[in-house]
DNA sequence: ATCACATTGTGAAATAGTTCACTGACAATA
DNA sequence: TATTGTCAGTGAACTATTTCACAATGTGAT
C-alpha cells in the first residue's frame, strides 16, 4: 500500500519531474487494486478522482443507447484515466474494465487541480498528454470511417490502434477484438479467417499470433484484393 | 490588422484572463484573413504557428488514403486550431478549409508556448479545452461506429456534432454533409428526402432548414421505422 | 442568353456487414 | 466425470450502404 515515487516517476504525467517533488505528493495517492474483469468506472457516473496504471491493462469504452460497445483506447502502464471529467466537470466520459489484474494509483480531484496549479512543469506533461490522445483518437475516426473491417483488424495487429501491440497474453476474446476495431463478433471471425489463410497471423483460443508483419501491413492498406 | 484585446478575451483560451495581461501579449498576434474555401492548413505539414479564429466557420477535416474525406469538426469564433502539432511536436494531425471568409489571428508556436509557461491560468484553460475535444472526439467516434446515416444527419441537425448548430446561411453542398457524418452523398441525398418527408426539415440547394426537432430527436435516437 | 460547371435527384446493381440460428470445442468446477 | 457455460466457426437471409450511371436543375461567367 505505499506510493513509490519511482513508480509515480513512469507515468505520462509525471515524466522529468524530479522525485524530490513527488516525494511531497505522494501521500496524496491511493493505491487502487482491481481484479481482471472488474468494471472500476462507469460512463455517466461522476468520480472525483484521476488513476494512474501502475501495472496491468485497462480497456476504455463507450456503449451506445443500442447497446454497442466501441473501445476508444486500451490503456498500457503510464496512462492516465478519467482526465476528461476532471478538466471540463462532465460526467465520466467512459467505460473502464480491467482487462488483467491492475494496480492503480489514485488521487482526489482538488488534490490534482491544487498540485497542477502550484506545477507548470506538470501542467505542461498534462497538456501534452491530452494532444497526443487527441491525435490518436482522431486518427482511430477517421480510420473508423473509411478502411474495411479486415484492413482495421491488421492495423489493430500493427498497433496502430491502442499505441500498445497486442500481444499474446491478453487473453481477448473474438468478441472483444469485434469492440476494437467496431464490428461484429461474426465478420471478426472471418476476417481473422482470411488473415490466417495469407499468412499474417495463426489464430489460436483467446489469442492471435502475429506472424507476417508485411502480409498485415498489405491487408492494412487495403492493397490486397479478397478472392 | 490591429490585434483587439476584447477580441482575443472571446477565445476559449483566453476567457477569463484579465485585458491588461492580454495587452502585454497582444503584439505577439498577426491577423489573418482567409477567402472562403482557402485551405489554409494542410494535414500533415508542419506549421509552426496556432491560430484563432475570430470570425467565420472552419472545416476541420481528415483525408484517408483513399481520397476520403471525414470531418472532425466544424469550427465556430474562440476555437484555437493546431493545438495538437504545437503541443505533441509532430505534424499537422487535419486539413482545415474556410467554409465562409475567415479571420485570424495567428501566434508562433515559440510564443504562445512561452507565454502558456508564464500564466497558469491560461495552461488550465488550454487544458479545459482539450478535455472538451476529447468529449467531442469520442462522442462522435461511438457515434459514427454505432449509429446508422439518418440518425448520424438528424444529430447533425440537432448540433449535437461540431458543436454548433447547422445554420441556413451555411452553403453546405450534399457532399458536404456526407463527410460530416461520414458517408456517400447519395446516402445523404436519400436520408434527407426521408427526413424532409417526415417534417423534420425543408431542402434547398445549398441548404437546410430546420422545421421540427422532435421529428428530428426520434428519428437521433433511431426510435422511427422507415416503411 | 448561352455555355460550362457544379449540384442535386434517382434507379439499379454490387458489396460490406449484420443478424440469426445453430454446432462444435474447450475450460472450469462441482 | 459429468455438467455448465463461454467461446469459436459457419451457412443463410437480410439490411444498410456504396457505387455507377445518368438525367435534371440551378448558377456563375462571358
Amino acid at each position: 500500500m505505499t506510493i513509490q515515487v519511482e513508480l509515480l516517476q513512469a507515468m505520462r504525467y509525471f515524466s522529468g519531474i524530479d522525485a524530490a517533488q513527488l516525494e511531497h505528493i505522494r501521500h496524496l495517492f491511493k493505491e487502487v487494486r482491481c481484479d481482471k474483469g472488474a468494471h472500476f468506472l462507469a460512463e455517466g457516473n461522476y468520480t472525483d478522482s484521476l488513476y494512474f496504471i501502475i501495472s496491468g491493462l485497462v480497456k476504455v469504452y463507450k456503449t451506445s443507447a443500442d447497446g454497442k460497445e466501441q473501445v476508444l483506447h486500451l490503456a498500457p502502464p503510464g496512462d492516465s484515466l478519467n482526465d476528461v471529467s476532471l478538466y471540463d466537470g462532465g460526467p465520466n466520459a467512459a467505460g473502464m474494465v480491467a482487462l488483467t489484474p491492475v494496480v492503480l494509483y489514485a488521487i482526489d480531484k482538488k488534490d490534482i487541480l491544487r498540485v497542477l496549479r502550484e506545477n507548470p512543469a506538470l501542467m505542461m506533461n498534462v497538456i501534452r498528454a491530452l494532444a497526443e490522445r487527441i491525435r490518436r483518437d482522431s486518427n482511430l475516426l477517421e480510420d473508423l470511417s473509411s478502411s474495411q473491417v479486415l484492413a482495421r483488424l491488421a492495423k489493430l495487429f500493427l498497433g496502430r490502434y491502442g499505441g500498445e501491440e497486442l500481444t499474446a497474453g491478453l487473453n481477448l476474446t473474438q468478441k472483444d477484438l469485434a469492440s476494437l476495431v467496431g464490428s461484429s463478433r461474426e465478420m471478426v471471425n472471418r476476417s481473422l479467417k482470411v488473415i490466417e489463410e495469407m499468412g499474417g497471423i495463426r489464430m489460436s483460443r483467446r489469442s492471435v499470433i502475429i506472424l507476417d508483419k508485411d502480409v498485415l501491413q498489405k491487408i492494412a492498406e487495403g492493397t490486397v484484393d479478397i478472392i
